[in-house]
DNA sequence: AAAAATTGAATTGTACACAATTTAATTTTG
DNA sequence: CAAAATTAAATTGTGTACAATTCAATTTTT
């Protein structure tokens, strides 16, 4: 009568959370070897992402992208400005504002990594459209979550 | 003629990589202010877990149930052992072999626990039904890139 | 307009991740 | 059995994450 059952609810296997936390790390680890080439870490990849997409943000508007603050970003764009991809200069109209922008090099670099989207979706055996529901409604997670959160 | 259209493939939005990122750091996020108190992070928290599954285990079958190297286990284990919360010690039977056990403290510690899986449960707004999916799919997605990456 | 509040980066400090190397213990081989 | 190979942790070094603080620039208030 001492004796309660163990609780299934903390068992590993059962976690959402800790299936997450091993797929975002096991698909990170799928882009080291493709990114290793260009000289990028996957975060630097991402930030690329965003730059490619729409060139010249602020370090708070990447931020707001990618869900990354200065104590993350700063240091990072200071690697890749070292590597010759962007470049960062305060902006004139505030000067608390840093400007990030593609170098040519850094521009280049979206051939190299153009064929990689298609490389990932081949090694993770989905169907374009398993990969469109999955991210969805990893998406709709965060977003419920981030509101969640606000609620505080 | 020589301008082609950016290639979709490479948009933020559209990688699944991100999706998984950005929901795994938001779920870890959600589980801060729940774990503070008990003076675990995130990682922390999983090993626990898994010790509280099945005690006495070594570094490397917690980094085998974990995914994570000793470089990671090793100094985390440390802060869980100066925090009271397990003990470490070489095998007998092989002293390579580094031996994981809970304290009376650490296992105390599972009651304080017990209620965090529902309370993000909550937070998620998923049915038990949607999480299991999701997870699930998860696990396949791990599962499945681990495989692949083997054929190496 | 001057003081107070706010904002955007940078900095500081702690804690992962993970590749690569080192060290010590055990197994396997010649 | 001794040398070589293997194994398990630990260590080293780099790069995130993120809370908290600092600093400078801009806005808002009084």
């Amino acid at each position: 009568m001492n004796r309660k059952p163990s609780p299934d609810h903390l068992l590993l296997d059962q976690q959402l959370c800790f299936a997450l936390y091993a797929a975002s790390r096991s698909v990170t680890g799928l882009y080291r070897p493709l990114l290793d080439p260009l000289g990028l870490t996957y975060p630097q990849y991402l930030v690329m992402l965003v730059l490619w997409e729409q060139d010249g943000l602020t370090v708070r508007e990447l931020g707001q992208r990618l869900q990354l603050d200065s104590g993350t970003l700063t240091p990072l764009l200071k690697r890749l400005e070292a590597a010759g991809l962007v470049s960062r200069q305060r902006r004139k109209e505030d000067e608390r504002e840093v400007d990030i922008r593609l170098t040519d090099t850094g521009l280049a670099l979206r051939d190299q990594a153009s064929g990689i989207p298609e490389c990932l979706a081949q090694c993770m055996q989905l169907s374009l459209d398993q990969m469109q529901t999955l991210r969805d409604e990893l998406k709709r997670l965060t977003r419920q979550i981030q509101l969640s959160q606000r609620e505080d």
